[in-house]
DNA sequence: TATTGTTATACTCTATAACTATA
DNA sequence: TATAGTTATAGAGTATAACAATA
């Protein structure tokens, strides 16, 4: 009788429950900001708009590690919204550039007190030492792996 | 001159790296199993079933933590590519099984080893240490938040 | 009535590829 | 030609809600 080939523990893998986790926690965090009409990756979006507080859209693909196309899709729904803007670049007539609305800065601080809230939630209950090492040790895949544009479009 | 409402940085949020990192790790894998004619979540539905070798789909879902009607999709999914088959339970004319066929079953693996390959690609270069403290820092919530079943349905 | 599944519907998220306008 | 952006298309991944069959 053969033996069953043997195949390692599905929860041997990091990246399993990397995934189980984070999409535990963004689909709480979704649930929140749906309240405020947005969804967590318009937020993430807005986020990166309060500082610089414009970007092309190229800029913001990168950034966010996506596509522009798909860009374009996320800021057509915020500015359907009236949460942000798009303008035309004076000095390049091929670049746009993307803003909030006063509405959309706005409406940032209370979507990152949801965020704080969501974080509190899931990583509150962990020892000080853990999120601190949870942090590290995520950071420090992001930069030895380089982690940025995954899209290589 | 109003001072700017202070918002915490996007990068101080755990869920914020989780999600980042998680995606960055899922859609790489996700570009390995193709080959294999799978996606990731059809990957997780299947290794579900390497052992029990049939569960009903109202225990996947719970598993899985998602709904029934996601499951079936997924399952259609999957028999459509003859890696799973549906059968009646004889005991309870509600009950319905999902088993892996024999190709489904020798599939499984190699997306194992894909799943290895992947993890070491991401997590390798980690210190044993780190390694082993991710893992127990992501059951620890999981266990904690008694994450399992999301979906309220 | 409650439970198991499936179906119908609808969105978000994202990609790839083709296209337009400019540089 | 190369670059910035948009548009068109497509599919995965889910959810919610309604429904059918059975318990």
């Amino acid at each position: 009788m053969p033996s069953a080939p043997s195949v390692s523990d599905l929860t041997a893998h990091l990246g399993y429950w990397l995934r189980y986790v984070s999409n535990h926690v963004s689909q709480a965090f979704a649930r929140k900001v749906e309240a405020h009409g947005v969804t967590v990756a318009e937020w993430v979006l807005m986020r990166q708009l309060l500082e610089p507080d414009s970007l092309a859209p190229s800029r913001l693909a990168e950034r966010m590690g996506m596509t522009r196309g798909a860009v374009t899709k996320l800021a057509d729904r915020l500015i359907a919204k009236s949460l942000l803007t798009r303008a035309a670049d004076p000095e390049d007539g091929r670049a746009q550039t993307l803003s909030l609305t006063r509405a959309g800065r706005a409406l940032v601080p209370k979507l990152a007190a949801l965020a704080d809230a969501n974080d509190a939630e899931f990583f509150a209950s962990l020892a000080p030492k853990d999120r601190a090492a949870l942090l590290r040790i995520l950071k420090g895949i992001v930069a030895t792996r380089g982690l940025k544009s995954l899209p290589v479009d």
